[in-house]
DNA sequence: CTTATCGCTTGCGATTCGCAAGTGTTTATG
DNA sequence: CATAAACACTTGCGAATCGCAAGCGATAAG
């Protein structure tokens, strides 16, 4: 199961972007391990979309190739693994922000209107704070 | 050709959004009619990237289907449709902004740091002259 | 020693993909 | 007016990818 490992269709950024996160399951295990804190195969395994186990394994792999994701074996339990975000993925959340505004303002999600409220009005600090508590619980820098 | 127009996965705005432009091909169109100012078929057919006809048709009708693409016929050439982006499209150009930015600072394309800087230091007046000149050509508002 | 848990891998049928060729409608040309 | 060209798709087809269910190997718990 893999695909677009080969040369860059064009050297257009965006083109780049999605030949990392540009199919349906991608983002949302990003999204499940930066803005909600899952390390384990187990809890991405869970996730609310209901990602099928082999399309889990292969996004782990790819981001991991990639530099977004990092593999450690636990120090508990030497069954398990986790998955922490690099910088690379760490530097996403400004655009998953953005997704997530752009959702919001489209759908009627309870809560939404108050998110949209703070991330207007204090942007760059909600960035700053979140990422920061990210590269923390990643044991970044 | 068609997918993902069923019951939406979850309530999580990340995930609706990717049920519209998670894949390989939708946001390559949308930032080619956004960024790039083309509206007829035959412009988006010769996109860097080298979109297949029948994906463009079947991008171009969920689009227009999810109410980010309005579709008219030409006004000269009756032959030609324009497809022109609605305010849920032009307000997608933060996200897309951030996706450029976020691809820019991972790759070294020529450039790149010329507009980053431009980014960084004026993002507000930047998005919104963007996104004014986009609702001009698109005769919005 | 047996069973349970965790992190995958495998098999399979269905969907989606890229590519090439063809179709219908409208415009330009002789 | 007849013919050809341009435009916007549509169709066919083989290959890749998908979701789903079941299985497997390693580690931990009882």
């Amino acid at each position: 199961m893999n695909r677009a490992e080969g040369p860059p269709r064009s050297d257009c950024p965006i083109s780049f972007a999605l030949e990392i996160f540009g199919d349906r399951w991608t983002l949302i295990v990003l999204r499940d391990i930066l803005l909600r804190g899952r390390k384990r195969y187990k809890e991405l395994a869970d996730c609310d979309e209901g990602i099928a186990t082999n399309v889990l394994a292969d996004r782990l792999k790819r981001l991991e190739r990639r530099g977004l994701v990092r593999k450690e074996r636990s120090a508990e339990d030497a069954r398990q693994f986790t998955y922490q975000p690099t910088e690379m993925a760490v530097s996403l959340l400004p655009m998953l922000l953005e997704m997530t505004v752009w959702g919001l303002r489209n759908t009627d999600t309870p809560g939404g209107p108050a998110f949209l409220q703070r991330f207007e009005t204090d942007r760059e600090t909600l960035i700053a704070e979140w990422q920061r508590d990210i590269r923390a619980k990643a044991g970044l820098k």
